[in-house]
DNA sequence: CAAAATATGGAGATCATCTCCATTTGTCAA
DNA sequence: TTGACAAATGGAGATGATCTCCATATTTTG
């Protein structure tokens, strides 16, 4: 599937300036309301050239979207290198409601690719699922979680957080909704 | 806002042969994969008079949408008055999970409405909303449940779950969810 | 440096959405 | 009943976004 082919210069130039434009309208929050076609224009390429370089619109999300996890992923494996496993689950999933406060274009693309069921964006989260998996995998290990719930069931949680980021009082619910996640895995007893 | 104007008796019929058609694939989940010219034809209806009756896709579906909530908010508020608040706002909880798996349709409308932040839904989900903060108030009420964490959390966790509808384990997570919501809300200590 | 391979851009085809209005259907007063 | 007025209809076509195609340009290779 990863089978790099060798891409010509302008054609990498091209992407870059592409991705670099997408990049920032994805984090305006703005991405699904700009005509497709003028992320080419705007990023100085023929609409030809977009449409080679990401078929879809949900292909340039995702791949704008590879970063995002990434840095969120990088952040769960130094967390749970250097804290206690319970306290590193904790820390991380307060700093995702951190992180998707601070970055409405996140929240909702995460929310308009899920409810698309963009296949891509499935794909493109398996490795965020992956860092959440372990973090409670590890806190489970710990004694500190009980071991009956799925770690799925926090990605969800994490979801309904990401979908629902412009009501009224978002901050404060997220907060709650992570209070009760955390509190609901407590080892029960 | 609600000024009732009196409909035609043939305005009344086309409007009911739209609502019926919608509602069928409402709840096959092709909602949002069938062009809504053709909600016309399958009804048997112009263009025209579709757009007359819902302007947009997303007023349609909230039409649709406006039945099921009313039903949800029924079984609520049967439960509430039948049960130990505790009790009832478990069960109806569970409840939604079993709904949900029942009415693909459903999840999938939800989901994608909430995505688009429409505000018709956003109205329309009031009064769920409200029968989840009853719940929710009258559990508290009764010592049963922290008071220290908004509904609208619990809100949250309901739309990851309807969001994340096709995900391969749902179900099982899905219950979890549920599962950690409610022991996260238990009065602790 | 020439030929082959690769990539470009943007004009226009395609397709769903929505508007407009000439015609039909229903309502109501006489 | 009927005539006249209002309300509603349907579908042809305007609109506007998405995507394809290919003649041209750029890069790589021998």
């Amino acid at each position: 599937m990863t089978a790099d082919k060798p891409l010509r210069a302008d054609a990498q130039r091209k992407r870059e300036a592409l991705l670099a434009t997408a990049r920032e309208v994805f984090d305006t929050g703005g991405f699904f309301d700009l005509r497709f076609d003028d992320f080419a224009r705007l990023a100085g390429v023929g609409t030809g050239t977009l449409y080679r370089h990401f078929p879809t619109r949900e292909a340039l999300a995702e791949a704008v979207y590879h970063g995002e996890v990434a840095t969120l992923c990088d952040r769960a494996r130094r967390l749970q290198a250097t804290l206690p496993a319970a306290e590193a689950l904790a820390t991380f999933l307060r700093g995702m409601v951190d992180h998707i406060a601070a970055h409405e274009g996140l929240a909702r693309t995460l929310a308009t690719l899920w409810a698309d069921r963009s296949s891509a964006l499935a794909e493109g989260s398996r490795a965020l699922e992956q860092a959440v998996t372990d973090l409670v995998a590890a806190a489970v290990q710990a004694g500190a979680v009980r071991d009956d719930v799925d770690a799925g069931a926090v990605m969800m949680a994490l979801h309904g957080i990401g979908a629902a980021h412009d009501r009224p009082g978002w901050r404060a619910e997220a907060d709650d909704v992570i209070t009760l996640v955390l509190d609901g895995l407590r080892r029960p007893l």
